[in-house]
DNA sequence: TCTTGTTAGATTGTCGACAATCTGCTTGTC
DNA sequence: GACAAGCAGATTGTCGACAATCTAACAAGA
């Protein structure tokens, strides 16, 4: 018996791929908020056919970025203060289980792997990438879900990404800038591989505070204004 | 301006109903574990074209009790003990967060809802409808999560529910008994109308334990012979 | 006997066309 | 001019057929 062990081979649909489009396409803010979704007109472009392109659409829809409406068509989920407050909350309590399981299972490739993470996320800061900086800090964000061991919160985690990439992405979009010090994560990481799981889990907290409440005060200031939609 | 409220007209999409029809083979047991749905088989029955099942498919893959597989089919989900383990940690520390957001909002519609659903447990248990009790009981326990007034923690609850509702009508398929003692609720109800948060909060995870012991006993004897799927 | 190549059948994935529904404009009437 | 009816045009929902892929059975060869 050899040894290798293969993963799984990639998905090879269409509609896999469509996902993989349309996703990036509303999380980069290609895509706007509230923006409908022409499906003649993207599966021409695609040069697809409509049919694997509505079902990549009812994923998205259950995945929470995109509302359909009967007859009237299907449009990108428009971000309120109310969203993000919610979502910021919910982050709050989960990111605190999340720590408290992943804590003792905590070993020498959680160690490398936050590192790894910790050093991409610095990478794409310094390559001013800020799309990809919003992914990898979520990613090495996620890694104590990834650890703790509990595939409900970990799918619970993989629906809010989704969702908060969806909201930085906008406030970055708007603000166009290079984003926040590099070192934000420092403590963070510091502080997962240390030996204080309560102070771990109150930086996460307050940290989490900090990117959140410039995004709630950019999301305050656009209910103001009506929006256009598209 | 005349005072009358309505409330939105019902989904008139084939791919709605096919949706709550497939969602409730489900989670009744007529569809089990690991079982394959035949696209063709069952649009035939249906009287339905393959395309509106197959959006319909996707939504429940993405609502997590149907899994697909390309080339290959979609499935009923198996449920493992740790499945279940997982849901129900994860249930816990989420009611304690529903319990503490929906406190201070309770007023008398609550209490009226309260009541109302409590009844409803009540009703089915008397009429010994065991699909009908797990789905009103896990209504009563849902009204915090309406209360508390955060959108992705309520969504979050509707996706655990599905769940929820698969385990416990597959624990009750394979039993066959009336079910638990039917003041479980009693308890529950008159303190969430008290005064004390934390008792309420601690009966309710107590209360959840009652369920879900015996729920993961029945799902770890059920790993030691191997499963059919259909 | 075990492995490998082939083939037939069944099932899923995708396509193009048609039906149902919505939207906005035009028309006709008061 | 205001308003309702009705009529395109565009868009979504649904259908039936075809293409791609998988599975299992069988045959051929080592």
């Amino acid at each position: 018996m050899g040894k290798a062990d293969f993963s799984p081979i990639a998905d090879t649909t269409r509609r896999a791929e469509i996902v993989a489009l349309l996703r990036r396409a509303i999380l980069t803010g290609q895509l706007e908020p509230g923006q409908k979704l022409n499906e003649l007109r993207i599966s021409e472009q695609m040069r697809v056919s409509r049919a694997p392109l509505r079902e990549a659409m009812r994923e998205l829809v259950q995945e929470g970025i995109l509302t359909s409406i009967p007859y009237a068509g299907t449009f990108v989920i428009e971000v309120t203060a109310k969203d993000i407050d919610d979502a910021y909350s919910f982050n709050k309590v989960m990111d605190e289980l999340a720590i408290e399981r992943a804590w003792p299972l905590r070993d020498q490739r959680f160690f490398d792997e936050l590192d790894r993470r910790h050093e991409a996320v610095k990478q794409a800061t310094r390559a001013l990438d800020t799309t990809r900086q919003i992914e990898t800090a979520l990613q090495l964000h996620g890694l104590i879900y990834e650890w703790a061991d509990n595939s409900v919160l970990l799918e619970t985690w993989h629906r809010l990404t989704s969702r908060l990439q969806m909201y930085f992405a906008l406030h970055q979009h708007a603000r166009n800038e290079p984003v926040p010090a590099e070192d934000a994560h420092e403590t963070y990481v510091r502080l997962l591989k240390g030996k204080d799981m309560r102070a771990a889990q109150r930086h996460a907290r307050e940290h989490i505070d900090l990117d959140f409440e410039e995004l709630l005060s950019y999301a305050r200031g656009l209910e103001q204004r009506p929006s256009k939609g598209a």
